[in-house]
DNA sequence: ATATTATTTTAGGCTTGTCTAAAATAATAT
DNA sequence: ATATTATTTTAGACAAGCCTAAAATAATAT
């Protein structure tokens, strides 16, 4: 008995969670649900109550175990919609988000056992991000971002953090594809900017893309 | 801006319309939506001011063309995915009416494109229902209920008009699927029972079932 | 240590979709 | 033709999820 509105919610607490390590703070949350903090308060309550969530006034979330789980199933949804979406319909990187952001809330375990075992128990999605598996495990990767390498060196892209779509289809246009090798030529310190060469072809990324991307540790 | 509410609405009022050729009632439609009168009231004044559906009050409901459109695209959703579920997943025949429940309200235009492709541009569904096309034509098909042929006729199943999972386990387990050969061989006349063979095997079915069993004309 | 500023919560209200109970209307039976 | 019964609508209420404006609290600056 969990509403479309709380399993939001959730993902967005767990992913804000994972960027930064300390409790979740309401206007961060009204920020990623693009809602108001009073809404925000609200719904913090009633997922406090159901016990999804631990809730200091004033201080901020935290996801308890059961909230975890809740956001993994929902990611583990998403993701494998995804990976349909691209593998299977032939849905170019950039426009499943929207997409998957829907399907991600079907109630059905045999659905999601049926298409994981469909597209062959896949453990990253396309955007290089991990699927957690069955019972909520999913692997971190060590990724850190690309704006941080040195110039000279090469990494392999594992993911794309900001899922905006022109974003996306820049990147793909470049040719910017989890898997993908990226090398770092040259690196402005004034503005962060990089030179970087994908496929032997080089290309000059601002600041806010080079964060965007990121690489193997 | 279509809610969920609303299509189930405009679809139910679709298929009850198909059923009788008169107005749908306030009443029927409280039954097939599972609420009560009071409430339908309150939807009906709803979808009739944003035209569609036409309203009289006390005398029913009619679908506008626009109403229709709606509800067609909906079905059109529902059966698709129905045929993605039982032919790509594996999901038996019966299993799978919750979940396209679901399924049919995921807003993408794209999406449904691509999984008509991907399916292969299928006409009929795993009950062997019609699927309507992108602009909503429908191929009407000729059916008639099992429990009104004569001891002897012999036609083929294209639909179960009831989508109760019972019924349908039942059905697949005898062989009355979509597409198989059924045979009268003989009908009680005092319960409307018959006796019938499918792949040369005799069965017996009440009343409720035959006219369940919809069969060529 | 206190004043200012920023953040969060509370209070009260709105919409959607539901409900129950009562009133209105239509259908049916005498 | 009128009384009874069945159906439908209205009235008023409620939960979920959102909003704005005001109050409370925490953080920061002096």
């Amino acid at each position: 008995m969990i509403s479309l509105a709380e399993e939001n919610y959730l993902k967005s607490i767990y992913h804000l969670s994972q960027a930064g390590s300390k409790s979740v703070l309401t206007n961060e949350l009204a920020e990623a649900m693009n809602t108001k903090a009073a809404s925000v308060t609200d719904m913090i309550k009633k997922l406090s109550t159901k016990e999804f969530i631990s809730y200091e006034k004033y201080y901020g979330v935290n996801l308890t175990a059961k909230g975890k789980a809740v956001a993994l199933s929902v990611i583990r949804k998403h993701r494998l919609w995804e990976t349909f979406l691209v593998e299977k319909l032939a849905f170019s990187w950039d426009e499943v988000h929207e997409v998957a952001e829907q399907l991600e809330h079907i109630q059905s375990k045999r659905l999601i056992e049926k298409l994981d075992e469909y597209l062959g128990f896949p453990k990253v999605d396309p955007h290089g991000d991990p699927i957690p598996d069955n019972n909520g495990k999913i692997k971190a990767l060590q990724q850190v971002m690309l704006a941080t390498l040195k110039p000279g060196a090469d990494s392999t892209i594992v993911a794309v953090r900001d899922s905006d779509s022109h974003l996306l289809k820049y990147l793909d246009k470049i040719g910017a594809r989890p898997g993908k090798i990226i090398k770092v030529i040259e690196r402005e310190e004034y503005d962060g900017s990089m030179e970087v060469s994908i496929n032997n072809q080089r290309f000059f990324l601002s600041k806010e893309v080079s964060e965007n991307i990121l690489v193997n540790a």
